[in-house]
DNA sequence: TCTTGCACCTCTAGTCACTAGAGGATGTAG
DNA sequence: CTACATCCTCTAGTGACTAGAGGTGCAAGA
């Protein structure tokens, strides 16, 4: 098998070289063989679970409920339970961000349509920070 | 006007004492007076800056945006453009996150709803994971 | 063969916005 | 006067990287 150098795995993975080394040493990814010159060298192996690291890190998930997903995928014969579990944390945790992103865009909204464009003394995005009670979303 | 402590300020503003100490080592909150034994005093003015920077915090503002807009509040008669401006900025960061959340949960419910509850080898959530190109959104 | 120049190495420190904890001083209620 | 909560300063830790210093390896052109 030929060798992968850190710079082709970035590249090729698309986590950048530093990432890459950061992951080896919060122990994500194994420590790779290395050249003579002491040059990290990879195998295939290694730019899958980079792309999945990468995929899992876009997704949103936390660098521990990943190194959980790689442990699940390094056994696959037990049950996916936990994969399942992990995912659906994960997709309640999104459930709830945009739902509270939404109420943010409706107040951010009000504050930009109000602006007269005069002077800060009239200004509802000023006006609307420094007075909590004028929001529309109190949840917060 | 009756001293207030940093703990009443804390409870009454909703920012916490460590944080409201942080503020002020940041240069967000002024310097209050401080009484004879060294212990900090907080005026009504304190509080409503405090409570302008909490409710900025909540709407996702960075730290250096709320500096800018506490400029703008302490020049009432200036033009409000640039509070405008950076309402809008973060209007727009906040619609670009809830479109890009959408996707993940689409995503998300995908891979939860193929999981057949077997093993992690037939597992759906391990398998988009590793395999970016089961993706329905490859926007990213 | 030499040299240029990029990619690689390790290590430390910085980012953001706090949060936690140590170790000691102050203030207040009983 | 004694508890005891609250306050003080200072340092270090969080997550997930990113930036930079200072040095080595390696492949290609002269």
């Amino acid at each position: 098998m030929k060798k992968i150098t850190i710079g082709e795995a970035a590249r090729k993975s698309g986590v950048k070289v530093p990432t890459i080394r950061y992951y080896e040493g919060i122990g994500l990814l194994r420590e790779p063989s290395r050249s003579d010159g002491n040059q990290r060298s990879y195998e295939q192996s290694d730019l899958n679970r980079l792309t999945f690291i990468r995929h899992a890190r876009e997704l949103g998930f936390e660098v521990e409920a990943i190194r959980a997903l790689l442990s699940l995928q390094d056994n696959p014969l037990q049950s996916c339970a936990s994969a399942d579990a992990i995912a659906k944390a994960r997709l309640i945790e999104v459930e709830q961000r945009i739902r509270s992103l939404m109420a943010l865009k409706a107040e951010l909204e009000m504050m930009v349509e109000g602006c007269g464009h005069g002077r800060v003394d009239q200004c509802r995005v000023i006006e609307v920070l420094a007075d909590h009670a004028q929001c529309t979303h109190h949840g917060h």
